[in-house]
DNA sequence: CGATGCTTTGAACTATTTCAACCTTAGTGG
DNA sequence: CCACTAAGGTTGAAATAGTTCAAAGCATCG
């Protein structure tokens, strides 16, 4: 194994859920060649586009989005390192959303042949890809909960809480705080919130004394009452190593 | 070839998409075996539950939902004949949301066994099986546009026009209207809106005459201008048939 | 005919947006 | 080191959207 494994991030997310043998690690380094760099608030893919390559997020925050007809953007998913960002492509071939990069982000690519291959050749591998674009999908799911049921406040808890879990697997945690360098309106744009509103919101959990955030990091300074106040239930992620 | 082919809403659906070949088409039969009948309103599977086999939808609707810890409900996606509702089990294993029938449903249910063997052998079959996850996930998405970004009447909009082209798929539309057989109590848990609110949202399209929804049936009475005003585009369906 | 389960209406209250300003911070060039 | 600038963050106040509570209307079914 090289000393640095690229695509080590990737590993670390699909072992959270199923082991995985040498051959398996050592098909994906072989597709996940190419890699790219890009630059924060450039697309990464637009929509409209029809990729031939699918796109694995190494390092930085990445987001789908939608345009309205009015101009307004919302924010449909976030993504963290690990994370094939991209998936969509393969199959669905003509891109329905446009992704941005929210932070200067580093990505390895693999072309669709090569994807297919992996679909034929080694099935399991193809099972775990499945498997991440279903937790993507009930990633969704509570986002939509979120939105509907919830209060701001307590959708804002929710999308910390597991982004703080999302980037524990992939080892960027330090002390109970992470970087995040979105400013409050490409949050604004996830809650689908006017940007005043964003704001005065976040201020809701400061003074709750739940979280802190100052110059692009986020620290949680009370996991538990911030968890209980999200309604958080990590069941979803599905943060468990077994046969699939 | 069966007289009644019990899947043939699912062969439609996915033949949207791409060819399927009789030996594959004879797969998907094979492991269909098992049919179940469900009541309106009771839970097809639950949060929590653990199932051995995964269900696809026949007849009648279905929803995936969440309740908060203050008791609300949340729908996160509609479901119509020809669509595997349970897919989510195969591979994630445990349920993080509750499935419902919302009329009397018809179910056929597949083992997790049987479909394994499929991503083992039968490889297109998968990639066109895990298409329908990834284009699950972009209804997903489109819901939170709407959401976030819509006004309650555009978002309603956007939800008839979705159904209205999901169920001529499956040939359930006659004359501009489809049955739909949910209160407005369930809209409003679809919606996130009060009951209250639902209300005066959907007399809103009546009045400006796209739709009439009386007795269990939605008409649509302008096409057009109910697209313009939902800012329907339907890409997001991929409904084109494509090597995939 | 009465019971039951949706649907519709009114009115008071709360949440969210919009508009318009002001404040803070981290560069940048002199 | 300071003045200037640009980008992001914060605040107040009026307007709009959505919830809640309470009641009334309307079908359907036995």
């Amino acid at each position: 194994m090289a000393q640095t494994d690229m695509i080590a991030p990737l590993l670390a997310n699909l072992e959270q859920r199923d082991r995985l043998s040498d051959a398996e690690k050592a098909s994906l380094r072989a597709i996940l060649t190419r890699e790219r760099r890009v630059a924060a608030q450039e697309d990464i893919v637009m929509e409209g586009d029809r990729p031939t390559t699918s796109s694995l997020l190494l390092e930085g925050f990445a987001a789908r989005y939608n345009m309205t007809g009015e101009g307004q953007r919302q924010l449909t998913s976030l993504h963290v390192p690990g994370e094939f960002i991209d998936l969509h492509a393969f199959l669905a071939k003509t891109m329905d959303h446009g992704i941005v990069a929210l932070s200067p982000c580093r990505i390895a690519m693999a072309e669709h042949s090569a994807m297919r291959d992996i679909t034929e050749r080694t099935p399991h591998v193809a099972r775990l890809l499945w498997l991440d674009t279903l937790i993507q999908g009930a990633i969704s799911r509570q986002w939509i909960v979120a939105m509907g049921r919830r209060s701001r406040a307590a959708h804002l808890s929710q999308i910390i809480c597991e982004l703080y879990m999302r980037l524990q697997i992939v080892d960027q945690i330090e002390d109970d705080s992470f970087h995040f360098p979105l400013s409050q309106l490409q949050m604004a744009d996830i809650m689908g919130l006017s940007l005043v509103h964003m704001n005065r919101v976040i201020q809701e959990l400061r003074a709750a004394g739940f979280i802190s955030w100052t110059r692009e990091r986020i620290a949680i300074h009370d996991w538990e009452r911030l968890k209980a106040f999200a309604g958080f239930d990590p069941t979803y992620l599905h943060l468990r190593s077994e046969p699939r």
